[in-house]
DNA sequence: TATTGTTATACTCTATAACTATA
DNA sequence: TATAGTTATAGAGTATAACAATA
């Protein structure tokens, strides 16, 4: 039975969770997933660069250039070349962006909560545990394919 | 913190998992999400109605469609029109997709199973039992907006 | 030369609407 | 008229390659 097939379980409840919120970030507030990434790690700081952006948001250059682009163009952040390493980008977030995070930000996590509100304490403690074990051992397993490849291909 | 923010979590987790499978089925076999589903569904059976596979599968009819459409060409399933009610379509696997789905799924649980393997069973308990709820939770709560919006609409 | 940001391209997914056939 | 399948279209998401600027 694919319903009882586990990655079919992780795929259809990941889609159906993300929905929820998708619906308020995008519907209300206009964000793509990338822009709402993108303004979440940049309102809890003062600035970053757009190596620490790609780093945090699991995004590559070419999603964070774009994000960037489309953020700015809607005078949410401003963007500046560093001094340091002029091939770099500082970003921050203008008032007006901070400002649409915060509103934003409590209704998206409300969401959340609606949904998460539904369970017991132990069943999210589970999920909580449970989730962080999969995802180390997808990482670890991605590191040990790759060393496969590598021992392979000598 | 993005990668304490549950919701992130989910997303990013899901997507690594999915990744490694996604590996095996395309890559190595050229089936897209969608052809991975209907074979996945139709091998079980002797037949499928297309409102079976629809509900099943939680793919739209058009996704069934073009699913059916390019498994047909591979030759992988048969395409009949019902004699009950001549608009529904009858689907089954040939010989041939039924041998390279039963080649191919043993090779796609385990690299499942490879991850999953990582996991105590303590771990791997819990992670099943969050999931579970979680996934029921968000349901009902797609359930109970709906509700709302019906409500708010009166 | 290696890295970064940007732009372009292509492919997949998703969502929606229009059209045909059948009930 | 309502439902099912199909086809077309548009938008978002993802991946890759090419290019310019900088190190």
């Amino acid at each position: 039975m694919l319903q009882t097939f586990f990655p079919y379980q992780l795929a259809v409840t990941a889609e159906a969770f993300s929905r929820h919120l998708v619906e308020v970030y995008q519907h209300d507030y206009g964000f793509s997933r990338e822009e709402w990434r993108f303004l979440f790690l940049l309102a809890g700081e003062e600035s970053l660069s757009s190596l620490d952006l790609a780093r945090r948001s699991s995004m590559d250059r070419v999603q964070v250039s774009r994000a960037a682009s489309r953020l700015e163009q809607k005078g949410l952040i401003r963007r500046t070349v560093s001094l340091q390493d002029r091939r770099l980008r500082i970003y921050s977030c203008t008032p007006k962006g901070r400002a649409l995070f915060e509103e934003a930000y409590p209704r998206v996590a409300a969401r959340a909560e609606a949904i998460l509100g539904r369970l017991s304490p132990e069943e999210r403690a589970a999920l909580e545990l449970g989730l962080n074990a999969l995802l180390n051992a997808a990482r670890a397993d991605a590191v040990a394919a790759t060393d496969a490849d590598r021992d392979a291909a000598e």
